[in-house]
DNA sequence: GTCTATAGCCCGATAGAC
DNA sequence: GTCTATCGGGCTATAGAC
């Protein structure tokens, strides 16, 4: 881990927590205690909660555009893998942005202004790994119906971790959520993948549920 | 409309501020204000805010233990659209709770103890419904992924909401997520269904998406 | 049952010493 | 850069008059 500047550990550790415990909860009060620093450090580094607000909101907006931006490669199941694995890295590392979205309210202007534009690139990027998979003759799947099967699995895969959490399954540490969810989003056309690619998926699902239990 | 009491009109004001607003948001002053009394008036009837979430999950169970005890009928299609109606009218009428979970914490018990069996029991009754479908000669498709769909539906039937609200669809008035979430819903299985039951279907759901915006 | 007045708390934020 | 001390304000909740 590389050194970071006292305005990165206040980042982290406020998202950190925000994530834990949600944007209202997390007090600046609680952020300091929680840095071992002073409040009064925190107003000298960030002059509003807003401002830490929108720091997060740069990570994320860097996050989720190097995201957005790949394509897939050759191997189209390892793409497909890799996708699932960057996807769910970004929706657990910035939980409270899409879960506390009322709390903070209009607050966060990169989010808001990009909220929708990224949720449709993100759609517009799953259907491409499915078509690469249906072009590789792996998935058996009429190129007309992938773009619902797309917008469902997105759906899936963003809000399986809090429906998971609801039916009992902590999102912390002991948990299966993200393994969970990805398989829950494979069942939308598990039934038209070609069994070998299917195990792999499978394979790299497992690999990444265990990461994520690790984290 | 039938007279209410005072105790229920604080109750159906703060359902609906909280589903406007979010539970944080909505502070006493503002619930009073919006009632045209004074807050102490309200501490008169609620000792504490908490006391006001009870109440409300008290209604809230009430509403989703009367769903979930219901059957699909002889019309499987009509059974169905019914199903699909009363459960997106409870979505709605209670969106708050789902999503501001992490304001109100562990303070709304009844909540809390039953969260997970509701959902499971949603889960199990969409499959029954399904079922009846199946049954009935209207939708081909095997028994052993009708757990699955079920599944699938359930998700997204609870989560389209937000979906649909992140992305500009403001939840509203001039709104229509409801239509949006329960077309997004059918595309999970739309492609067997009998095209007669599918046109039913489809009338059914123009209705309900009518009505929520009226309400 | 409903009102006014206010207590007591904790919040985000500021000022200024070091 | 980090600290201490403190402010104004809004919150839940209480007391007591009517």
């Amino acid at each position: 881990m590389a050194k970071l500047t006292t305005k990165e550990r206040i980042v982290v550790e406020a998202l950190r927590l925000f994530n834990e415990q949600g944007y209202d909860a997390v007090t600046t009060a609680a952020l300091a205690a929680h840095l071992g620093m002073a409040e009064g450090n925190l107003w000298y580094h960030f002059k509003t909660k807003r401002a830490l607000l929108d720091a997060i909101g740069a990570r994320y907006a860097k996050v989720i555009e190097a995201r957005i931006s790949q394509a897939p490669g050759e191997d189209a199941v390892a793409s497909y893998a890799l996708l699932l694995e960057t996807m769910m890295a970004e929706f657990r590392a910035f939980r409270f942005l899409y879960r506390d979205q009322r709390s903070y309210g209009q607050l966060a202007e990169t989010i808001e202004r990009n909220a929708r534009q990224w949720t449709q690139r993100t759609i517009d990027q799953l259907e491409h790994y499915l078509a690469a998979l249906v072009d590789a003759g792996l998935l058996d799947w009429p190129r007309e119906r992938l773009h619902d099967v797309a917008i469902n699995a997105t759906i899936i895969l963003r809000y399986g971790l809090e429906h998971y959490r609801e039916m009992g399954d902590p999102v912390g540490e002991g948990s299966g959520s993200v393994r969970r969810t990805l398989l829950r989003h494979l069942t939308l056309f598990e039934h038209r993948l070609e069994p070998g690619a299917a195990e792999r998926l499978h394979a790299a699902i497992e690999l990444i549920g265990q990461q994520a239990l690790a984290a």
